[in-house]
DNA sequence: TTTTCTGT
């Protein structure tokens, strides 16, 4: 009972490789070279394999040492365990992955030692953790070092120093306004990759995270997964290369592109969902968002996730914008 | 409105 087995109408998932959707254009596909192929088994009846339900995963992952990753926020009680039914309703639809799990107050993490940057970051949104807020202000919020990372696996604001990137979030500051300790908690440096600042964070990510925001106008519960991807790339020999920059003393990895997995649940439980996947360089303002929405499976098959497992097959109305059909 | 950086 999982979403993966559900085909798009006419079965085109199946011969789209990354190069195509990524660029969502012919000039673009032309200049951007990079591609994904999709597996040569794209029999989608074989049944995948499915992450440990909930209880086994919680068991398993230190939520109970997150009271140690925000004893570095001042007004946080750390004698108060955080709480487990939170992070429960954050996770409901399943833990894209278990590598290095951390719980804050009000989103989940993921963190990839080797890259210094996190796989991947899972928060729930509501009209009501969205909206503005008077009594928050992000000017005193601070990038501060996540105390919780070994030192050789950290990132520093060193790192990004006069490195050309900006600290951009995963878990974005403004989804996350329902309190100021809410919101300092994703100013946490495992919480940032390094992104390109203008035409990018400030600009195209920013529009997609605000558009993620409104759909919370339209389902009561939305849910969203982010993180960056490393993508492979055709170069001059005519061979295929993931490369992508280090920054800092701590070689903090520059992700080639970026993606976020969304689902919104509507009132009658019915559950729809969008996935992008953006290139992390400058995008014009005059860019529709649509072009960089692509096949969900795409996104796993690159970062080596999966998403929204626990999701009933039979509950999945849409995936960008198209109707659904069963197997 | 929200996302940040650089230089003082």
């Amino acid at each position: 009972m999982i979403w993966r087995r559900v085909l798009f109408r006419g079965g085109v998932l199946a011969s789209v490789g990354i190069g195509g959707w990524i660029a969502g254009s012919v000039a673009e596909r032309r200049k951007g070279n990079y591609e994904v192929k999709l597996s040569q088994n794209n029999d989608f009846s074989i049944p995948v394999p499915a992450l440990p339900i909930f209880g086994t995963v919680s068991a398993a992952t230190p939520i109970e040492n997150s009271n140690a990753l925000v004893s570095s926020v001042s007004d946080v009680d750390v004698t108060k365990p955080l709480s487990t039914s939170r992070v429960s309703q954050i996770m409901k639809f399943g833990f894209p992955g278990l590598d290095n799990i951390r719980s804050f107050d009000d989103y989940v993490l993921s963190y990839d030692r080797r890259n210094r940057v996190a796989h991947w970051v899972f928060e729930h949104l509501t009209a009501e953790t969205v909206k503005h807020n008077d009594a928050v202000d992000r000017s005193k919020c601070q990038f501060t070092e996540d105390q919780s990372i070994h030192p050789y696996f950290r990132s520093v604001n060193k790192d990004y120093k006069g490195s050309g990137f900006d600290r951009g979030h995963l878990a974005a500051a403004g989804n996350h306004k329902s309190s100021q300790k809410h919101i300092e908690q994703t100013f946490f440096l495992s919480n940032m990759a390094p992104q390109v600042g203008e035409g990018f964070n400030r600009h195209a990510w920013n529009r997609l995270e605000r558009h993620v925001r409104k759909l919370t106008k339209v389902y009561p519960n939305v849910y969203v997964c982010t993180g960056p991807l490393y993508l492979p790339r055709k170069e001059a020999d005519g061979k295929t290369y993931i490369k992508y920059q280090v920054i800092g003393a701590n070689s903090v990895a520059v992700p080639t592109h970026f993606f976020k997995v969304i689902v919104g649940e509507r009132e009658d439980k019915a559950l729809e969902m969008e996935a992008y996947v953006m290139p992390n360089q400058a995008i014009s303002d005059d860019t529709p968002l649509h072009v960089y929405q692509v096949p969900p499976d795409s996104i796993e098959r690159a970062a080596g996730l999966l998403f929204f497992d626990r999701i009933s097959r039979d509950k999945l109305r849409s995936i960008n914008g198209r109707k659904t059909t069963y197997v």
